[in-house]
DNA sequence: GGGAGAGACGTTTTT
DNA sequence: CGTCTCTCCC
């Protein structure tokens, strides 16, 4: 199909595609079509004997990239097998991976699990002010790579700030590994530092998608990859969600600024969602105060006005199970359990919903945080299996020495890592001989205890006949913390070549990482507003509207213009969340948005959720209806009660 | 190094 | 209300 099939000249979806300018902004709501016309632009490309390799498409998370990839293989563009949509993420891994960078730094890319970073903060809590000091610390360091402050004139850290930094890089350098968030800025350092890099100028035209969402470096190195290639930005300031990153939706605002003489093109026709959603959509961004220059929705009338209501019950109880009985009439209506889409902002209400769903027998599927490693016996038996496929994996021996200690065995562990910088010893080996008697240190019983458990139980897995006997024997059938894990592990098995140990653990972590995305949508999808971008839903129903979650209070210490940013960002989640839906005019049904609260809840759970209630009563917290909720304006309908 | 008890604080989102 | 973290003491 050519790449122009179907459109008008005359659309901006047209000219989003067709424009040769170098530089290419896009600004489109929710809705709008914006993936359509990248998609049609990238087909435009390939159809003109573009080389899938010279084009670059970064998406923000790995369900976009599948996403984009799909839609193109299914357009059937030339050389479209070839072209995959990537994040930033995995392509600064690739590529640092591939380079000698790590000699010219010194650095290993081996990201740290979350789980991993446990025993880092151990051994640098005595030197740091504490645990909590050292998390704060390194949240700070990541947030001025992210934000390149070390680029900015002027930016000089404290004297705790420096010595913590290098306390940590040592650590890191010793274990041969990085924090998730360095690697973008490594990638970044590395590109500046190297103008000649042939990365710079590999590619000749780069698509970045949610460009809302990225944060200073993140743009510098779009920026670094641009020597020679033509760009185009799409994103949405009003759908800027992702502060906890340090994305900030100026970054799309004054991109013009620094790209002059670009095209600037919009879409503003909402084509996914009814009139009434559009309108309240409307309404509520327009609260937005901040927003240099508003972009109303334009509402499509042939999409119907929509259902759209709002539902108040007395507690949360009563609302999970009023949800729940809402979701179930919908499918012995018959609505397909695939077309509905739960949303919630808090596991408080995630979970109890879940399970009445499940017990209800409603087919659901949940997207919280991935859960194969929440548990310890999990993390044990993933960081054993990094040891057994690799002894030099300094990380996973740190852990594994230290996990049955108090505060990780540091001072036992701090004389075997003194040993090893002043000998060059790598840290197995030094455990090897302390274990054998042919060294001995002060403060290492415990740690020497673990290594030698830790050593029989690698030679128990080293005679078992091969890797699936590993799985089963590290993720034993029936076991409740092991249960997701092993299913996971027995999948990615199935692709390996038999027996490569390394294949096998490289393709479990990006399983554990990045999970897939099922295509095919046969379940009621709950989750949170965050992951809920980029899709949409004939039904949408957001749970636990109320004030406290949704808007989140802002953290202490907050400047007031600070704090009206914040609430301004929980105002875009709304508005992503209550975007979703889709009209559906040709069924019989309209799109759905149903929005819920209630007015009490245990005050375990408010406290346990973050919030603090006002007032209380016979062990129950006082809720109100979310601000939002009055935001949505005149065209939305009264509340009603469930 | 490790255990007992007092005290602080609580969440959510991604790669 | 629970859980995690820190301090004190052996």
């Amino acid at each position: 199909m050519p790449w122009s099939d179907d459109l008008n000249p005359a659309t901006p979806a047209y000219q989003i595609a067709a424009s040769t300018n170098q530089r290419v902004r896009v600004v489109a709501g929710p809705g709008t079509g914006k993936s359509f016309a990248m998609k049609r632009r990238v087909a435009r490309l390939l159809e003109s004997g573009v080389a899938p390799g010279a084009i670059l498409p970064v998406t923000f998370t790995r369900v976009a990239a599948e996403d984009l990839h799909r839609e193109l293989v299914g357009m059937g563009a030339p050389g479209c097998d070839d072209l995959e949509g990537v994040t930033l993420h995995s392509l600064a891994l690739r590529m640092l991976m591939r380079n000698h960078v790590l000699g010219a730094t010194g650095r290993v890319p081996r990201p740290l699990n979350e789980f991993e970073l446990e025993p880092l903060i151990c051994d640098l809590m005595a030197a740091h002010g504490g645990k909590k000091e050292v998390k704060k610390l390194r949240m700070a360091y990541e947030a001025a790579w992210a934000r390149l402050q070390h680029q900015q004139p002027g930016y000089a850290p404290s004297a705790a700030d420096a010595a913590f930094q290098a306390d940590l890089l040592a650590w890191l350098r010793f274990h041969e590994a990085m924090l998730i968030g360095e690697v973008i800025p490594q990638f970044h350092q590395y590109l500046h530092s190297n103008p000649a890099a042939a990365e710079r100028s590999e590619f000749a035209h780069i698509l970045v998608d949610e460009y809302q969402d990225l944060n200073r470096a993140e743009q510098g190195v779009i920026e670094l990859l641009s020597d020679a290639a033509e760009v185009c930005i799409v994103g949405d300031d009003d759908q800027s969600i992702y502060s906890f990153k340090h994305a900030h939706p100026d970054g799309i605002r004054e991109w013009l600024n620094a790209n002059a003489g670009a095209d600037d093109l919009g879409l503003d026709d909402c084509r996914r969602c009814p009139t009434r959603v559009v309108s309240i959509a409307n309404s509520l961004i327009d609260h937005n105060a901040l927003r240099p220059v508003p972009r109303p929705l334009n509402p499509m009338p042939a999409n119907g006005e929509g259902d759209v209501r709002i539902i108040q019950y007395h507690d949360i109880t009563q609302e999970v199970n009023g949800v729940a009985a809402l979701v179930a009439q919908m499918i012995a209506d018959g609505v397909p359990a695939g077309d509905i889409l739960v949303l919630t902002q808090s596991r408080a209400f995630g979970m109890p919903l879940y399970e009445a769903l499940v017990a209800g027998d409603v087919p659901t599927k949940s997207y919280y945080a991935e859960t194969e490693l929440s548990r310890d016996d999990a993390q044990r038996a993933f960081a054993l299996l990094k040891l057994f496929v690799n002894r030099q994996d300094r990380v996973a021996l740190r852990w594994l020495v230290g996990v049955n200690g108090n505060n990780w065995h540091a001072a036992g562990y701090r004389r075997v890592r003194e040993h090893c910088e002043n000998t060059g010893a790598s840290p197995w080996d030094a455990m090897t001989q302390l274990e054998s008697g042919a060294l001995s240190l002060a403060y290492t019983t415990g740690i020497v205890e673990s290594f030698r458990e830790i050593v029989q139980e690698l030679d128990d897995l080293e005679a078992l006949p091969d890797l699936s006997a590993v799985v089963d024997h590290l993720f034993p059938d029936g076991q409740d913390a092991t249960r997701d894990i092993r299913a996971l592990a027995l999948t990615v098995l199935e692709e390996v070549e038999e027996d490569d140990r390394e294949a096998f653990i490289r393709d479990l972590s990006t399983a554990i990482s990045q999970p897939e995305i099922p295509t095919e949508i046969e379940d009621v999808r709950i989750m949170s507003l965050h992951k809920s971008k980029g899709l949409s839903s004939p039904v949408t129903i957001i749970a636990g509207c109320v004030q406290g979650l949704l808007p989140r209070p802002p953290d202490d210490g907050l400047t007031p213009a600070e704090q009206a940013q914040h609430l301004e960002e929980q105002r875009r989640l709304f508005y992503v969340g209550i975007t979703r839906v889709k009209a559906a005019p040709l069924d019989d049904k309209p799109g759905t948005l149903i929005l819920t609260y209630c007015q009490e809840m245990p005050v375990r759970d408010a406290l346990s959720v973050g919030i603090t209630p006002a007032q209380q009563q016979y062990g129950s917290a006082i809720l109100h209806a979310s601000q939002f909720i009055q935001e949505l304006g005149p065209t939305a309908p009264n509340p009603i009660a469930g």
